[in-house]
RNA sequence: CGCGGGGUGGAGCAGCGGCAGCUCGUGUGGCUCAUAACCACAAGGUCGCAGGUUCGAGUCCUGCCCCCGCAACCA
């Protein structure tokens, strides 16, 4: 039995939980349950990162506590798994005195590639980065910007991280660290041969009190980042806990596209300079417009996951953002194409061939079944695509099996079967039907595993057991208004 | 010459050297087990433009045009 690790980035409590980060936990979310459905021992991981000046800031904005504040948006993270129905064994919090004491005994660790040195330069308050020399915007220096980088000139802390680029390069190149899509991978290397800089990792604490202290030195906190990417071990026990012995390294890490090159560049090295294995993949999602524009704040078209679970429900929240938004790319989010989604796919096509099997059943047979076959198609290419982390192409196939069964369903004509009184024939039909729609439930699980339940009670111990409500109650758009 | 992504039937996308394909939408027909659902068939594309390579190019090469991200409280 091997054993399987996966954990999403961690989210930063600085504001509320939308759909981007939603998503990044729904397609965590099926690989973990795939790979507990293959029997692997599986660890899944995911938190809230909740240290630096951005938090800091806000919490004082708010008059409250940075720790206060920080409670109750990671409260909030951790509500909106339960909402999505995430299996996630572990929560972190980089709060957590556990992730605290383990971040400074790997601070401790990496001394060797770690120097005092005067940093100066800007500081990107905002994205809580160091601004390298080429990325520096010059309106962002003048202080009236409204986003206006801070000026540095701190004694801080130094990672030697350029020592480890072509290190990186090998391991990402040769596959060992495999960054799939390959667009992001390709993004990395171009990064890696224009050749990785040192980076500050720590603040002077008189500047930010908001961190973990640098051990020995009392004057400095670590530089968020830095102290956030540590989590992926620390929740694991690093390094004395069984659990980390055991699931370390990650089998997949799963983030968004504008934190890859914390991922495939400076945690890599943290993990060579601890003489750790990197994770065997890093899967980079992208991120989702809404009606065709940017999600933002100010355009005020932020969508709180809860609106769209509360009206159609968390399995038809779990498929649209696994099968509509492509697993490679950008995607859309829009009212209309996630009615139509609901409507035509959940409802019509996988809702409707349930309800027709069973009502079938019970017109016909009392609610027997019968002997139910066992399965008969190919699952390979559903493995290949979660391999890739094709959620979306993943989902197409299992479509696939569903519109072959109304196929089936309409050329068979188990009505007629049923007029002409040939029993046996509408039996081996009928279970015929269970039979492919018990595996359509099995390949379900991972993706809407209340779904693929509620078939598989459907249909259990040899008897229709038809549900109170239909799978996915047609929405009209009457009713989605409000 | 900033970086990246993209331009394929009404919409959204796949195909990346060998007869233009999928889903939605539209039209017609079939069926009646079913959530007015399901099934079949059809219409609809000079694959952004111009050159080139090739027996053969959405598919490779060159040049050009256009759109979208990155500089805005976001993953």
């Amino acid at each position: 039995m091997s054993n399987f690790y996966i954990a999403t980035s961690i989210a930063y409590t600085n504001g509320d939980p939308h759909i981007g980060y939603a998503m990044e936990l729904i397609m965590a979310d099926v690989l973990a349950r795939h790979a507990r459905a293959k029997k692997q021992s599986v660890i899944f991981s995911t938190g809230t990162d909740e240290h630096g000046t951005k938090i800091a800031e806000k919490a004082v904005s708010l008059g409250k506590e940075p720790k206060q504040f920080a409670d109750e948006t990671s409260q909030k993270f951790r509500e909106l798994g339960k909402m999505l129905n995430i299996s996630n064994d572990r929560f972190i919090r980089t709060t957590d005195a556990g992730h605290e004491q383990r971040a400074q005994l790997i601070w401790k660790n990496l001394e060797k590639d770690i120097y005092k040195g005067k940093y100066t330069g800007w500081y990107d308050v905002r994205q809580e980065e160091f601004v390298p020399e080429g990325q520096i915007d010059p309106a962002r220096t003048q202080p009236s910007h409204p986003q206006a980088y801070q000026k540095l000139e701190e004694e801080n802390y130094f990672f030697a991280l350029s020592k480890y680029t072509s290190q990186i390069k090998e391991i990402i190149e040769n596959e060992t660290f495999k960054i799939i899509p390959k667009t992001r991978r390709n993004e990395i290397l171009a990064l890696l041969n224009e050749g990785l800089e040192d980076i500050s990792i720590s603040r002077p604490k008189d500047k930010l009190a908001w961190g973990v202290p640098v051990p020995g030195d009392k004057n400095q906190v670590m530089y968020v980042w830095f102290e956030a990417l540590m989590n992926y071990i620390t929740v694991l026990g690093y390094p004395e806990h069984d659990d980390f012995k055991n699931f370390w390294p990650a089998t997949v890490q799963v983030i968004g596209k504008d934190i890859t090159r914390f991922h495939a560049a400076v945690w890599p090295a943290i993990l060579m300079g601890l003489g750790l294995e990197l994770p065997a993949k890093l899967y980079v999602h992208s991120f989702i417009t809404v009606e065709g524009q940017k999600m933002s704040k100010s355009l005020g078209n932020v969508i709180a996951p809860a609106d769209i679970v509360n009206q159609y429900g968390v399995d038809a929240f779990r498929y649209y953002f696994l099968r509509h938004i492509p697993s490679y790319e950008d995607g859309d989010f829009s009212q209309a194409t996630f009615e139509a989604a609901y409507n035509n796919e959940l409802a019509n096509e996988l809702g409707n061939a349930v309800q027709r099997t069973a009502a079938m059943i019970m017109k016909y047979q009392n609610g027997v079944i019968g002997e139910i076959p066992p399965s008969s198609h190919d699952t390979e290419p559903i493995e290949q695509a979660l391999e890739a982390c094709r959620f979306d192409r993943a989902l197409d196939r299992i479509w696939e099996q569903v519109r072959g069964l109304n196929q089936y369903i309409d050329e068979t004509k188990p009505w007629e079967i049923a007029k002409e009184d040939d029993t046996d024939h509408l039996r081996e039909v009928l279970a015929y039907q269970v039979s492919s729609l018990l595996e359509i439930a099995d390949l379900l699980e991972p993706f809407l595993p209340d779904t693929a339940l509620k078939i598989r009670n459907t249909f259990v111990e040899g008897v229709v057991r038809p549900m109170a409500t239909t799978l996915f109650p047609k929405q009209d758009h009457a009713t989605a208004q409000e």
